[in-house]
DNA sequence: TCCAGTATAATTGTATACAATCATACAATA
DNA sequence: TATTGTATGATTGTATACAATTATACTGGA
């Protein structure tokens, strides 16, 4: 039996899951700055509950990396360097590596069938510029790999880098022209599993990661952090 | 400033952090079985401490993996499965693999000293069958290894897996006889880290972690978990 | 005997009160 | 002026009371 549905679902209508999630999403979205403190009154008097379900979020927050808790100090959000974007990347190119390899032999029908919807709707999309939609798709895509590796280990510390980028990522991939030719590499991972081709396929991810981070350097990784750091 | 230095010494005078740390050592040692169902109140009282610290001890273990939390319902020792282990150790290869790469790039002189003093020493342990410290210095060696790869995202990641399959470890490494071997392996690393070649050391950290795995299973893995299951 | 329903107990979830710690402002001293 | 000490306020840490939920035992009926 799988307790984490239900549990996914529970967080959402307990108090503490609300402020877990609703931090999160602030955390990723930008709303909170780099290094910006959190009280714990001020965030639950914002929610309407109490400094207990706050406190408890914040456990759970740090030890996912999004804030660093300084004991009877206080929470402040953690700041990503632009090593550590750099670091991610490339553990995450080895880690989708091994993930392709593994999705090879363990993909699904109905994951398959999803992967090329996904694939054939990007195109749409990147024709014609709908850099929104295609981000969605592009992060799905990677869900599924995700999923289809069949390993709950690889799957859950890949989730987590993936989200960790976010931040950085979604500033990245709008502005961007990098869609397209993320698809198309999409789509030769996507022949790669077809074919059963487990080591082209574990090739193939771990460039896309590579160029990824390349492109994310070349669109101005270096400018986006310089002006977090002003400040 | 660095504030873990810090915070890791607060931890252990403050509630919270001793309750931390006092179930981690009792859950890696085996003092609670797996799927045993943790309470509040019963850990609150046996360590003299209310539930409030113990709660968020609870998500801080829930978070690293060792207890899984079911809302409404209770915490419990998490089962690490026998693929879970396996799949543990194919990412801890990568994984590995890069530390040892990035450590020749990066590793201090210091470092360098300890790891010959580890190995000189696990060879003269390893010589005389005292398997308690082997197992000390061989938990060390991989230590040094991730500080010296200068990526606190690397370090934080391997430090977790490492912690992950301790339980397991511990069990196999003791009764198994592959000491000698990984303390050649563990020479043969340094040497190629001490003559800069890091591919190689990337190699050599890489079928490191998978010959520790194979040399595991062949002892009975599958034995320790069979046995587990049964109760 | 078996099952459903209900009452009771046990356990977790949350709010609040109080204690301990930390930050700040200000005054006293050199 | 600079610095140290102290007082005050703000913030986190912990304990406890109460609410909500879940598990268990028991009863009644078929």
């Amino acid at each position: 039996m799988n307790y984490d549905v239900k549990r996914e679902v529970t967080d959402k209508y307990s108090l503490r899951g609300r402020v877990f999630h609703k931090l999160r999403e602030d955390i990723l979205s930008g709303k909170y700055e780099e290094n910006e403190e959190l009280k714990e009154v001020a965030i639950g008097e914002e929610l309407g509950v109490s400094r207990t379900p706050v406190r408890e979020a914040f456990r759970q927050l740090e030890l996912e990396g999004l804030i660093q808790i300084i004991p009877n100090k206080g929470a402040y959000v953690t700041g990503i360097t632009e090593k550590d974007v750099q670091d991610i990347y490339m553990i995450r190119s080895l880690l989708e590596g091994l993930c392709a390899k593994w999705a090879t032999e363990h993909i699904t029908k109905e994951q398959l069938a999803e992967m090329e919807e996904n694939v054939y709707l990007a195109k749409f999309h990147a024709e014609n510029g709908h850099l929104e939609q295609l981000a969605e798709l592009d992060n799905r895509f990677h869900d599924i790999l995700y999923e289809a590796c069949n390993s709950k280990m690889l799957e859950h510390q890949l989730k987590d880098f993936h989200q960790y980028v976010l931040r950085v990522r979604k500033k990245t991939l709008a502005s961007a022209s990098r869609g397209p030719k993320s698809n198309q590499e999409h789509e030769a991972i996507l022949e790669a599993i077809k074919s059963g081709d487990g080591e082209l396929a574990q090739q193939l991810a771990n460039r896309h990661m590579i160029n990824a981070y390349e492109n994310m350097v070349k669109n101005g990784l270096h400018e986006i952090y310089a002006q977090g750091r002003t400040k």
